[in-house]
DNA sequence: ACAAAAGTGTTCAAGGTACACCCATGA
DNA sequence: TCATGGGTGTACCTTGAACACTTTTGT
């Protein structure tokens, strides 16, 4: 653990907070977008020396005078310049020792963006995009809550047309069906892929086929209408 | 609306909450039971001026040292006198306008109750068992919570063996089959049930029948190990 | 011509739905 | 003996799963 001398300490951090406790009250957004055919998440540095080196998910304690829905589209907008993005509300999170600072609890909420994009210069501010895979172990109790929204997201992804989101405008069947698998973690049929997708009457055909691949360029979809 | 002298006004209660606020966390349960072949719902007269008259679900503050989870299992003890019931959280309500005291996120549970066997002096304190069915209206959105719950629940029925916790230890097919039905909004075939729940194997036959039926009694049955 | 992925249909098994008759009991 | 609900099986349909060959493009 590198603590370098700028993070803040749990005690410091309930200080500068201090008006909003006994009990404080935050969102946390699992922002989820799909490159290198992995899901990735979008995370940043913990600023609390308990944490140093630790990825924790993107958050901000709640405004007296803002809705939670929309404390939550405030902390994506903020940190990916998006707005209209999917959002849905998870689970809360509040167990007393969540949190170092004293006693928050989190409403954890899940959104879906294309990371192509967003034009948010990842890497700065540590702030960066991290293969769910890859992520052991992050700061408070985020990787639970991180489980738990793909658990959710997972259960969803056949009754709405939620997995659009995370694809460019146009994209071809394998992408799509590389991207279900990702999210199910197990792989797919593509005839019987192929199916249960056109039951749906969720794609049109752009009449576009891909480009510049190595073999039989496949049709170029749409979604009608992804949900927001 | 008849207000008694004894309510409290928005602005009242909020002094007396003092300490909690800028933002008040609570808990509601939403507490289910059974009778008279309709779904039933523990509520109490709201001691709001802004909501009298109107039913209110069982809720409290959230205390500093208590999890999430235990606070509502508190309110359900001191309101029940159960222990060791189903309960469930189901959605975080947090809009700005939701309480008229200020500014109280709430988050709703549900719980599954057998209603014989609950202690509860109810009609005292207010407290009372109102079938869903009737409440048209309720204090703060707690009719929108309410309906929540109940789409939750009735989601969950064929998956989890949920639905006994409101039934008597030993129940005929028939009074599951109601119960079902209660929850579902529709009908069912008789024979399609019976199948539908066998497959399961969720119940143990306890080999006694029912007794002063005016019919032919019907097996009665026990459940194998229900959620908790 | 070869490599690589696109595109497509049929068969089988399982689960859901519709439906009707005889049985046991109490009045 | 009648009224009431208990208890059961079969036929059909829909859905999901397994599975292989031809086509198109770039190299």
């Amino acid at each position: 653990m590198n603590s370098s001398p700028s993070l803040k300490s749990a005690a410091v951090e309930k200080q500068s907070h201090q008006s909003y406790f006994k009990i404080g009250l935050s969102v946390d957004c699992v922002i989820l977008g799909y490159a290198n055919k992995e899901l990735q998440v979008l995370v940043i540095k913990s600023d609390l020396k308990e944490f140093a080196g630790q990825w924790s998910l993107l958050g901000d304690l709640v405004r007296p005078e803002e809705d939670l829905d929309n404390a939550s589209y405030r902390v994506l907008e903020e940190r990916t310049g998006l707005k209209n993005v999917y959002l849905e509300q998870v689970h809360a999170f509040g167990t007393r020792d969540r949190h170092p600072s004293g006693r928050v609890i989190t409403i954890a909420y899940y959104s879906l963006i294309d990371i192509q994009n967003h034009k948010m210069q990842v890497n700065e501010h540590e702030l960066t995009w991290k293969p769910v895979r890859t992520l052991k172990k992050m700061a408070f109790d985020h990787r639970k809550i991180l489980d738990t929204c793909l658990l959710r997201l997972s259960e969803q992804v056949f009754d709405k047309p939620l997995l659009f989101n995370l694809l460019p405008v146009k994209f071809a069947l394998r992408d799509l069906q590389e991207l279900y698998e990702s999210v199910l973690g197990e792989t797919l049929d593509r005839r019987n892929f192929r199916k249960k997708i056109a039951v749906k009457h969720w794609l049109r055909d752009t009449g576009d086929m891909e480009k510049s691949v190595v073999h039989r360029p496949g049709r170029l979809y749409t979604v009608k209408a992804a949900s927001k």
